[in-house]
DNA sequence: TTTTTTATGTTTGACTCATATCATATAAAA
DNA sequence: TTTTATATGATATGAGTCAAACATAAAAAA
């Protein structure tokens, strides 16, 4: 009998949530888990399979996920160049005895793997960020903070009220945030309490710089995040033009040889592209 | 034909190898990389599973080496079996609903290996230990908070002065701790920030149990942790005549299954083992 | 509503794996 | 050296898994 779409894909996330939680399973106990039969259990294996989420095994599956933060990498295949070009203009906003910020998302984990093989000393680091923060632990230059809070499971983020707390204790130079879409008005993101958490950053920050690929233009996701007044900086590698066209009012455009005027001194944001 | 000893423990040591490498492997796999029959591999995979080192599927084997902590691995090799025991140990205190706090150090991690599998639940478990945070961090049964702080590099933990002002806004029914050595003053350990951190975690729980391994009886490291008189349990595996030997004063001991009267009336430590 | 599509569980035959037993060769002990 | 212990590979039997085909029932589309 045919299954609505969406208790079929529900099925299929709690599969893989199994998995992640046992690293391996047979098939006879994800049956009995899901009171499902085994050629469904199978079928569904080889979705997962298809979009690498888990590897299948004779008689039963693997996870791929804890595998260092693999999701990551997954996400982290989509859009990788664009990220890399932006990482490379955040880097060059940093300078050393900063104390900065970088944000929960996918976006940052190229710039963490910049400062690692390049890594701007001495810097003081403030993360939510698990992957970030591992990512730079090895650095000897670098101090890592990791501020606390609830552990975001799937997403290795750290959120709620302690963490919103924890901030409200740091001045940051510089903070880099990410986001799931920019119109006109400001930039979305998709969680209440990462908006949250994101305002309490970036109101202890000197400077905010939004991080954001030029696929996320024209995209209103469902909670607001920040209007453009509040925001120093756009590093993105969307055209100009295409900015103008969705009336993004970028008036200074700054090239990456001379960050030194970056500064924003009518209110106007900045963008590095 | 009978092989010597040594050959066999090499063979031993390169499945393990080749599994820790690839994480999971089939069975004919593994024949064709050692040039052994099936049933070899068969029985070494069995004695590899019998020390914990992989976990055996139909028709391969899993490594259980979480090889993102690579250092942590290494010296959770060392006094393996014991470890599994103090931590099953400590799983029977575990109530639904409890509040409870995982420390730094490798004694935690199996703990945290068993409660992802048989979750406790309820349970909000806080730690500043990010293996420990991760290996949870996938078990829905469980609110994970991790303290905030500086990561120490190397360990994987989080310190300093923040992750001291965090932890006083908690309440913990039950605190587990690590130590390097104890003797019949009390426990030690060797680095101050560790103990300052331990200290603060302790002056907010309920009770206290110490997790320490036979090896760490008589040793006294650099810096002193907590007298006995502060804790209420001692997990160990150390037979109950040694600890008489070293002058610790265990009066009350308590078997796994009257662990509720394992409260502390007289101030005297309970010993479960 | 009627029609089409499709997700599910069952069945079947082929294949793979596990367990136990056994002969043998060789290491280890005497 | 002789004896004992044991690690190995082969074999056979039984149990479990897989892939494909099929009927069915419910969702989606018309």
């Amino acid at each position: 009998m045919k299954v609505a779409r969406h208790i079929v894909e529900a099925r299929r996330e709690r599969l893989a949530q199994l998995l992640r939680q046992h690293r391996y399973l047979p098939i006879q106990q994800l049956c009995e888990q899901l009171n499902i039969s085994m050629a469904t259990v199978r079928r569904d294996l080889a979705v997962l399979a298809g979009t690498k989420q888990i590897t299948r095994t004779y008689g039963g599956a693997l996870s791929d996920f804890n595998e260092h933060f693999a999701s990551f990498a997954e996400r982290r295949a989509v859009a990788r160049t664009p990220k890399r070009e932006i990482a490379q203009q955040a880097l060059g906003l940093l300078k050393p005895g900063m104390t900065c910020y970088l944000d929960a998302g996918t976006t940052m984990l190229p710039l963490a793997e910049i400062l690692r093989h390049k890594p701007v000393h001495p810097l003081t680091v403030v993360t939510n960020n698990l992957p970030v923060a591992e990512t730079l632990a090895e650095v000897p230059e670098l101090e890592i903070h990791l501020v606390g809070g609830i552990l975001l499971r799937r997403q290795s983020v750290l959120l709620g009220e302690q963490a919103c707390r924890n901030v409200r204790s740091w001045n940051f130079d510089l903070v880099f945030l990410g986001a799931e879409g920019m119109t006109s008005e400001g930039v979305f993101n998709s969680q209440k309490d990462v908006v949250l958490f994101q305002r309490a950053v970036a109101s202890r920050a000197r400077r905010v710089a939004l991080c954001l690929d030029a696929s996320k233009l024209g995209h209103e996701a469902t909670d607001f995040l920040l209007p453009w007044s509040k925001i120093d900086l756009l590093l993105t590698d969307a055209a100009p033009a295409d900015l103008r066209k969705h009336r993004i009012n970028a008036s200074l455009f700054v090239r990456r040889d001379d960050q030194e005027n970056a500064s924003n001194p009518a209110g106007n944001i900045s963008i590095l592209s």
